[in-house]
DNA sequence: TTGCGTATTTGAATTATTATAAAAAATACT
DNA sequence: AGTATTTTTTATAATAATTCAAATACGCAA
């Protein structure tokens, strides 16, 4: 296996190399290391717009664009990404993890037929005149998610 | 074992009283059958006041009680309860289910570190300006968790 | 480059939950 | 009451999501 590989050959990769660059720089500021595994990743999760991504989804992903990541491997990335500020979790339904690559506060559609989540900007809501904490407390985060079915009538 | 037992003793039983036939009706109009285990559950859930309160937990309880269920039973009947509007189930933590004994409309305080859950009364909280619902489809439900976590500082 | 220490990866284990199938209990019918 | 019918319970197995700990690969210093 050469040093320097082009992983995958076609196409003039300038625009890959940009990317590349930029996501390795993204890798080494949350102070983790650009590993092959991880790259292919941050490639996927951040190629276009913001997504939310189930670790199922996005082992599917990488298998199918040839990268041989173990689920574990995913579960891994995506909590540290998380803890780094590159990911924020979102919790819709108990039975699995989304991770959302919209880090700005914002809040969340979620169909719950079909189990997709679109994002509300912050802007587009408000809450307010939430009660006193219970004492020695601060708040972290509000989340709003407004769940949505198909109409039927 | 006689036909009608007093289950626990002390006590003279007079308010007990009124619950179980409370309880029985709740069972029973939500056609169920009120079991021993059945009505021992609800017992727990509606004893005193709102409940948060997941499987895992009832279970525990129930045992303590002295009333031997299996967890296929609590399970079962947690979602027996949900699915009659006895109960709502409540997301908060990706990795397990609440169950909250209030149906009524309202939002919550979940203490990230000790996994606390405390209502909102609805008319404490105000969700305003919700953005154009994707086409076809309709509100739910709106769900607030207010996320907090001890001051340090 | 080589070797070392640590971050990373991964197969195996763990946890929460659901499914199955047979026995037990509750209701309905007579 | 006695019997048939249906619901419920439970032990056990199965599954899905996630975590753990041993083995590996990486990046850095010499």
């Amino acid at each position: 296996m050469p040093a320097i590989s082009a992983d995958k050959g076609e196409g003039c990769g300038c625009v890959m190399q940009y990317e590349a660059i930029d996501l390795e720089k993204k890798i080494r500021d949350a102070s983790l290391r650009p590993t092959k595994q991880r790259l292919a990743l941050a490639r996927l999760l951040y190629a276009e717009g913001n997504r939310h991504v189930t670790a199922e989804r996005l082992h599917a992903e990488a298998m199918e664009a040839g990268v041989a990541v173990s689920l574990a491997t995913i579960y891994n990335n995506l909590h540290q990404f998380t803890a780094a500020g590159l990911l924020r979790e979102v919790v819709v339904d108990s039975s699995r993890s989304y991770f959302d690559t919209n880090v700005a506060p914002h809040h969340h559609f979620f169909h719950e037929k079909s189990g997709a989540l679109e994002d509300i900007p912050k802007s587009a809501l408000t809450v307010d005149n939430i009660p006193a904490l219970p004492a020695g407390t601060e708040v972290s985060s509000v989340d709003v998610i407004v769940r949505i079915n198909d109409t039927r009538g």
